[in-house]
RNA sequence: GCGCCUGUAGCUCAGCUGGAUAGAGCAACGGACUUCUAAUCCGUAGGUCGCAGGUUCGAGUCCUGCCAGGCGCGCCA
């Protein structure tokens, strides 16, 4: 409907500047928008205000001349009027937009899909927790974020891959492979002191435990030296599978784990620091390497190399991103957590340091998240390993609640989680909300069914009974969708998803209380009626899928 | 001190990158189930868009300066 009021707007515009009414051909953009009042019409521009400079006429005037060309050939328009400094408002005939209906069931689950990425390559890595303890509540949020953005950014014509980013190397590893050896030998009966800077988790006692059951004692009376990694890589291998078991469960899965451990076994990380030396963008100071990324606009330069031989995570990460650029990402977007964001300078200076444009490089810094139970914060500890995981969440109030709540904001502000209000079934739980509003209209088909009504051939119904103002306020709701798709994956926030569903379902909800879509007596509007709520069905149900929700025939 | 983010109804938040009279949900109050699922709907009430300037036909949105909160400023990750 948009593009082809546009399109309509553009034409009279070059009618007139052909008439010499409109002294320049330099027409702005079509804006074409949806008042908010239902009185300033369906759909409405400000193009004659936008114009008013380059034609240097009043606005109203260039309004005047815009309506007086147009050219309405399908017979769309009921009427126009210019209103306010120069608005020109659509007003557009009810049977106009049943045609949106059509789009939508030929399309099915196509409908809402557009080619904005073209083909491009674009690679969304996230969660990327260090394998150190089990996800936790934030990851959550950011694997939802990440998971949800991969799926538009893919609806939307890009070709995506989601990676994950094992921490598998430096000193955390090292610290997990003491805690678990120093646990290891508690349980051997040993009297050991257990440092503040081990992870305190109760699971490093059961990672000890299942080291111990599978290879023996032997290994935790080896010297600390000699069994620290024998004991960190087991406890990061298992830590790993549980981690890629919870997000299964969390409906997050990725395209590949990619291991930093890696990257400096096959040497790439000793050769990119050689390389960089090379180029002058490494250089030596206190005994230590460091960076130039103070020549790529951030505050200072960064240590890659410490004065101990031992290289910072920043090291291996320059290398991590060349990497991905090298595998041919045209577009390469990290999620962090929000108290990363100091480091976000340095990454694009070492993006642009490797030869790459720093635009292509972006991140999503994801908020943190507040844990509630009945409005009461719930205490929690990372140190003292005391916190309320993903898993534990996701068995409490379930996938969909979880990630719906996740993408009920925006990443780019805190959020709030109520594990009591996730598992309400009731009006201030959306999640359900949105989900309801699927199986009520599958209810309804079962009824239809039941009841024998031969609903017949869709395309084949006569849509003219779908003219009150509900039926016109659900189509719009419809017709808006590959819209909400698009903006939500030009800026890469899947929150408009969620926001636009929850806008859909009240307009269904409404329909619902007002009108009967079963009419026992008037066949012809029954089948209108269902052809209508099975294109809101597929539209939440699409919708649902992007956010990774599922849509149930029955609650 | 410097940097990033946030500030919109009592609470939690949207606001389509500058449009008309700023919108939802919750909480409050009053209504609607012999009906295709009441996990729903309808109505009432609620605002100095943190404050002060500026830009222009027009600012919640852009610029500057303050105020408040969160986070970050390691040879940690």
């Amino acid at each position: 409907m948009k593009t082809l009021l546009k399109e309509m707007i553009l034409d009279a515009a070059s009618a007139a500047h052909k008439e010499g009414i409109l002294p320049s051909p330099d027409f702005s953009e079509v804006v074409l928008e949806e008042p908010k009042a239902d009185s300033h019409g369906d759909l409405s521009t400000n193009m004659a205000m936008q114009m008013a400079k380059t034609q240097r006429m009043a606005p109203r005037k260039i309004a005047d001349a815009l309506i007086d060309h147009l050219d309405d050939k399908k017979g769309i328009i009921m009427r126009t009027e210019i209103a306010g400094p120069g608005f020109i408002n659509f007003f557009i005939r009810p049977a106009a937009w049943h045609p949106v209906l059509a789009v939508i069931h030929e399309k099915d689950h196509q409908y809402g899909r557009c080619d904005l990425g073209k083909g491009a390559r674009i690679q969304i890595e996230f969660v990327s927790s260090n394998p150190t303890g089990p996800l936790h509540v934030g990851h959550g949020r950011g694997g939802a974020v990440g998971d949800s953005t991969a799926n538009i950014l893919s609806f939307c014509g890009f070709d995506v891959q989601k990676e994950y980013y094992i921490n598998d190397s430096g000193r955390q590893i090292q610290t997990l492979g003491r805690s678990v050896y120093l646990r290891g030998k508690e349980l051997l009966g040993e009297t050991v002191d257990f440092p503040d800077t081990c992870y305190q988790g109760e699971y490093i006692r059961d990672l000890a435990g299942e080291l111990l059951e599978k290879d023996g004692p032997e290994i935790f009376s080896e010297a600390e030296a000699q069994a620290i990694m024998p004991c960190a890589r087991f406890a990061a291998d298992k830590i790993i599978d549980g981690m890629r078991a919870d997000l299964v469960d969390f409906g997050v899965t990725f395209d590949r784990w990619f291991s930093e451990q890696g990257l400096y076994d096959s040497g790439k990380v000793a050769e990119d620091i050689r390389h960089f030396e090379e180029k002058g963008l490494i250089y030596e100071k206190d005994g230590a390497l460091w960076f130039r990324t103070s020549d790529y606009g951030d505050e200072k330069d960064r240590v890659v190399v410490r004065r101990n031989g031992q290289t910072t995570y920043f090291a291996s990460d320059i290398t991590y991103h060349k990497d991905k650029f090298e595998r041919g990402f045209n577009k390469v977007i990290d999620v962090w957590g929000a108290d990363h964001h100091g480091y976000i300078p340095r990454m694009k200076a070492a993006v642009q340091a490797s030869g790459y444009d720093r635009d292509r490089f972006g991140v999503l810094l994801v908020q943190l998240v507040n844990l509630l139970r009945a409005g009461r914060p719930v205490a929690m500890s990372t140190r003292a390993g005391e916190f309320v995981t993903l898993a534990d969440v996701v068995k409490e109030v379930g996938r969909d609640a979880a990630r719906f709540i996740f993408l009920t904001r925006h990443y780019d502000s805190a959020l709030d989680f109520d594990l009591d209000l996730a598992k309400r079934k009731t009006n201030d739980n959306p999640v359900y909300y949105v989900q309801y509003v699927h199986a009520r209209i599958a209810s309804i088909h079962r009824k239809a069914a039941t009841d024998g009504l031969d609903v017949g051939d869709f395309v084949q119904s006569d849509l003219s009974a779908l003219e009150t103002p509900e039926d016109v306020v659900l189509i719009k709701a419809l017709a808006r969708y590959p819209e909400a798709v698009k903006t939500a994956g030009t800026f890469m926030e899947p929150h408009r998803i969620t926001y636009y569903l929850m806008t859909l379902a009240a307009a269904f909800h409404t329909y619902y209380n007002r009108h009967r879509v079963l009419c026992e007596d008037n066949l012809k509007l029954t089948r209108a009626r269902l052809y209508l709520i099975t294109a809101v069905q597929t539209v939440i149900r699409n919708g649902l899928a992007l956010l990774g929700v599922s849509a149930p025939d029955s609650m």
